[in-house]
DNA sequence: TAATTAAACGATACGCGTTCCATAAAATAC
DNA sequence: GTATTTTATGGAACGCGTATCGTTTAATTA
């Protein structure tokens, strides 16, 4: 490792200090005008930066869409947690968890947009973004449910995934669906869940 | 209704063949080079026209792009049936389609995301395509399937919708989320089923 | 044939995501 | 102090969806 010639790179933290900003100004874009505002153009002009700069700190746009990922599903899980305060009764809980959770999406239709049709993700892009634990988070809410309900629940992994899967694509067919004369919101949630509550 | 001078609007059938013509380049260019490769130049170059003269016919790409969902639905639907051949016992039924719909789904990522991923997707547009009956006869299958399990089933648009879009979630997050632990896809249709099956 | 009306077109422009290549900057080596 | 090397940055360009013009072509009636 001996220092050789030439301009050395960025340090860890230029480096960090620059996602960060970048993140900073994506997500004031994002709330100040929506989804579509976010442009490569419009975004680095905001850093001030070229466009193209931001090309060798992000694999592309889509990296830099998920840093407002975190963001929108800390907001989401708050709102969860919020709907479980009070509540004891474990079926209770699991049922209101789940709908909050279909009602956030459905409610915030941008973010869903944002969260689950950003399109051209890449693989690597949102592995690195399952390391991170955003996702296995999600996941544990309705798990931790789940397991409340039926301690010793062998399948709670299966129950948890699908429940998770199923919520979002109510959310997805609502949203894109919307003219679609759809049962209430309610009562899919409590058919989605009624193999998890007996 | 007077018939006034000058050159008559198009008739119905010229427009219908139009679009038509329009709908046989896309889908070849579609099969032919994948999803991005459908640009509205390559494919006016390809009809014969300028691709202003698109924006005359229809709202914009993705009216066009719709054109396609009915082709997709009609394969994946002949992927189900197929699959149904042979087999009478009416929770098998259900269990084989489901497994098939969502299976279908996660084989061809490409007309996942052409269908339910194509941005910008507009109200009006999508209730056209609603009121043309192709969704209406994509519930029906599950529908059925869950009538002739329970005929006397009082909620079968409920479990129906909702079994359709859970498993819309379920091709969406395999899709999507693909390098995440997620339980076999067998497991999941069948958890997604326990509250119709019983 | 002239007038009228609708359809198609070409040109041009905007902002978009992304890529390529030249240039500027910052360090070491001589 | 200059040359060399490595990195960071940015300008120009490509094709994209889309909108806005005026202009031309075609089909009809007066």
């Amino acid at each position: 490792m001996t220092k050789s010639a030439g301009r050395p790179p960025l340090s860890e933290t230029d480096i960090q200090e620059f996602r960060a900003r970048v993140a900073t100004h994506a997500m004031s874009i994002y709330r100040e005008d929506g989804f579509d505002a976010v442009s490569m153009r419009r975004l680095s002009k905001a850093v001030g930066c070229a466009p193209t700069t931001l090309y060798a700190h992000f694999a592309g746009k889509t990296e830099i869409l998920m840093l407002l990922w975190a963001e929108v599903l800390s907001d989401m899980e708050g709102h969860v947690r919020a709907c479980l305060k009070g509540r004891t009764e474990p079926a209770e809980r699991l049922r209101e968890a789940a709908l909050a959770f279909v009602t956030y999406w459905v409610d915030h239709p941008e973010h869903f947009r944002l969260v689950f049709m950003s399109n051209n993700v890449g693989r690597s892009e949102v592995d690195s973004f399952i390391e991170s634990g955003n996702i296995e988070n999600g996941f544990e809410i309705f798990r931790n449910r789940i397991r409340d309900l039926d301690p010793g629940c062998e399948d709670a992994n299966v129950k948890s995934e699908t429940l998770v899967a199923g919520m979002i694509g109510l959310a997805m067919c609502l949203n894109t669906i919307s003219n679609y004369p759809w049962p209430t919101l309610s009562q899919m949630t409590r058919q989605l869940l009624s193999g998890t509550i007996s």
